[in-house]
DNA sequence: AAGTCATATTTCATCAGTGAAATAAAAGAT
DNA sequence: ATCTTTTATTTCACTGATGAAATATGACTT
């Protein structure tokens, strides 16, 4: 895989020649455009990485870690939809697999029958306890460098970001 | 589909309550990571969304970006597949596609004859230079609010990052 | 000339996610 | 009591990417 650094410098590059050919082009915003997506799925590439050796996927863990944060340890198929992401086809598999390791478990809910509780295991627990503390060292690395100061930017820039996509796909109900 | 600003506010209460259970995690950091890569695939979604009218998925954008960008519009397979962060397998998709639309074309290289040498056709920049423009207002609007030293810090930070992911990639050689 | 390496393609099996449609069950509305 | 809505599951066809192995071709080495 070439490295990032590398891609960067010739997105850099291209952007510049680009913008010479198309002067209306916004080219430190492409620029910032392209960056986030080129760190974010190296990122996303990096996650993966440390998931691979238990069997779990992005949306698997991210599914068991909403679970795991919550303060009883439950949830439902629709909301975890939302904050993973996911469609419901999607999440049905999710929670037959992780059913199947016996990381959670689906009952109905007691008020609305309908609904499905989906609930984290004490193994679940003790999995996610076990395979969280070894990314802990290689998360911290990443952001090796940065001052406190650094970080703050970033989450704050970052949240502002986020803010601004949310009301451009409101601005867009396709 | 659930608003960023939602996901992110539970993600904040989520790694507060993990965090008290498991303390030595690097909470900062890990908000960091968990930021950059919600936004990071929202930005991917609103591309997607972008590219759809125009039957391009990203890395079909993305290799023929590159290919427009460069000086003499011209490039190899394996350069592609690594600039473009694909696999060959992918690649020789991806240039079919493109080669079937009539936005690239596909010869041997007169130097070294093994070489494939992918050129992008006047088609495919008169292509490139018909679906570029109507983006610019989309992604000029993402950075709504961002004075210039935003952009500076926010592209100086994601730089730095991605040179740590490249230390960490190096250092795990598989 | 023979052997080795490099480049690219093709085939194949697999994985992860999408979206639509059908089904089921229970809640809520009138 | 019936009708509508909500929640979840299941099935199906599809897209996009991945990795391994086999093949073809041409370049480089000796």
């Amino acid at each position: 895989m070439a490295r990032l650094t590398n891609c960067i410098e010739m997105m850099d590059e291209g952007i510049g020649r680009v913008s010479q050919i198309i002067p209306q082009m916004p080219a430190a915003e492409a620029r910032l455009c392209r960056l986030m997506l080129m760190v974010g799925s190296s990122l996303e590439g990096e996650l993966e990485f440390k998931l691979k050796p238990h069997k779990l996927n992005h949306s698997e863990f991210l599914t068991l870690m909403i679970l795991y944060s919550r303060p009883d340890g439950s949830s439902t198929p629709g909301e975890l939809c939302e904050y993973a992401s996911q469609g419901a086809t999607n999440m049905t598999r999710i929670a037959n697999a992780l059913v199947k390791r016996g990381l959670i478990t689906r009952g109905a809910s007691e008020e609305d029958r309908r609904r499905v509780l989906i609930r984290i295991t004490p193994a679940g627990r003790r999995f996610v306890q076990k395979m969280l503390p070894p990314m802990f060292p290689r998360v911290a690395l990443m952001f090796a460098g940065f001052s406190d100061g650094d970080k703050r930017s970033l989450s704050r820039l970052l949240r502002k970001l986020a803010h601004n996509l949310d009301e451009l796909s409101e601005a867009t109900p396709p």
